[in-house]
DNA sequence: TATCCGCGTTAGCATGGGCTAATTCCGCAG
DNA sequence: CTGCGGAATTAGCCCATGCTAACGCGGATA
């Protein structure tokens, strides 16, 4: 029998595996409920597409019910990643998007541009190494020491911090996007962290100004000592 | 009940639309077996599809099996040549793709582009009138008179033409879009019709250059007396 | 007139990707 | 040990999109 080579991916399986790349770089844990939520879709759908995708060598499952890229996954996934987060910047640099708009555009582009149309448009852009949220670029992204970011959240009182990127779930609530981008809580800006108040609320000074923001906002900002 | 609004296009019925909104523009017979050629599917699936898209109201059949769009199914129809002519342009102009192998890529990015961003694409080139093949891009496209076009195969000896553009199948063949590229047989460019041979071959001079074209050839080429 | 070609439909089937309802399974708290 | 909550699976269904094989029909041609 003739080897068919490896069935182009669809849409929707291009998702699972980029959902499933971001939880395992945010160190979340990637179970089927998990996927199901960030997916919008329900438990036993997210079981059926599961097994195709570990049928065709995608992913595989521990006994625990743990999800893991394969060595091809992950190398579709970096790809898809390189794709969405280069698009981003596109979008804002030669058309003048806005910055809380283009994660949602690039959901969709991500899948029909081309290997070839992904290169010319990293090159025009001088291979920038993250997307304008902050979320490192495969293959453009520099050896840097990733284990001294840290969410804002775990921000000790006095300390002073810069904003390196966005957490993955924020870039797909389009509120929050916005709430951000009017704050300026975008990254590269440095702060200081005021106070923590009991509910988990942080006091901040950005930019001479103090800006309290409460704890869902502050767990999906990544920092470091600035 | 609440009505549910028209459900949102695939990916496939978008197809059918244009190739039917082409097979229109170019006066070809829009018939079951004509699309299938063009979509690449067996006549089955075209009847099936058809049928969907009729009972959703983009197109409707008369009895003699002609396939036509109503005034909604154009308006989605011409939305996406809209886009699909612009991403041409746009590719070639921001990125330096070459002029046969945009439309391929615009085939997969039609489908996924906002409207929001394709009058941002549509404003930051000027809004042209037409693709880099040539096509009317609706909503840019003067109200020339098209009935001064006609295919090269028309033309008589001694004519003078200028290239309008290409045909609409002539876009979907990348050998001969290589061809034309390579022999400037492209929009704009004028040329004089030598002598016409009784196999249909045509003899052109074109920047003081003769060039002889093969009845497919000049069949994919649309001009107007210069 | 008989035949055949082009065309369309019917029947039957597969796969991907969705859903709900019901069940099972596992671990932890009481 | 019992029970409960979260997680996963099973069963059963739906639709869109593709296929082949077989049949029917109408017009052109031998």
């Amino acid at each position: 029998m003739a080897e068919l080579g490896p069935m182009p991916l669809t849409s929707t399986t291009e998702d699972y595996l980029l959902a499933i790349y971001g939880m395992r770089a945010e160190a979340e844990p990637v179970i089927n409920a998990r996927l199901a939520e960030r997916l919008h879709v329900a438990a036993p759908t997210v079981s059926a597409t599961l097994d195709r995708l570990a049928r065709d060598g995608h992913i595989w499952i521990d006994e625990r019910r743990q999800i893991y890229l394969t060595l091809g996954g992950e190398r579709v996934a970096e790809r898809l990643a390189r794709r969405h987060r280069l698009i981003e910047h596109w979008l804002i640099r030669t058309l003048g998007m806005g910055w809380a708009e283009v994660h949602e555009e690039a959901d969709r582009l991500e899948h029909s541009v081309s290997e070839e149309l992904t290169e010319r448009i990293s090159e025009s852009l001088g291979h920038p190494a993250t997307c304008p949220h902050g979320l490192p670029i495969p293959g453009n992204y520099p050896e840097t020491d990733v284990a001294q970011f840290f969410s804002l959240s775990h921000a000790e009182p006095g300390q002073e911090v810069r904003i390196v990127r966005l957490s993955e779930p924020a870039e797909d609530d389009g509120e929050l996007l916005r709430y951000f981008e009017e704050k300026q809580l975008v990254p590269g800006h440095t702060m200081t962290v005021r106070e923590i108040t009991p509910s988990g609320s942080m006091v901040l000074m950005l930019d001479g100004e103090t800006v309290v923001v409460d704890e869902r906002v502050a767990t999906n900002l990544w920092v470091m000592a600035a």
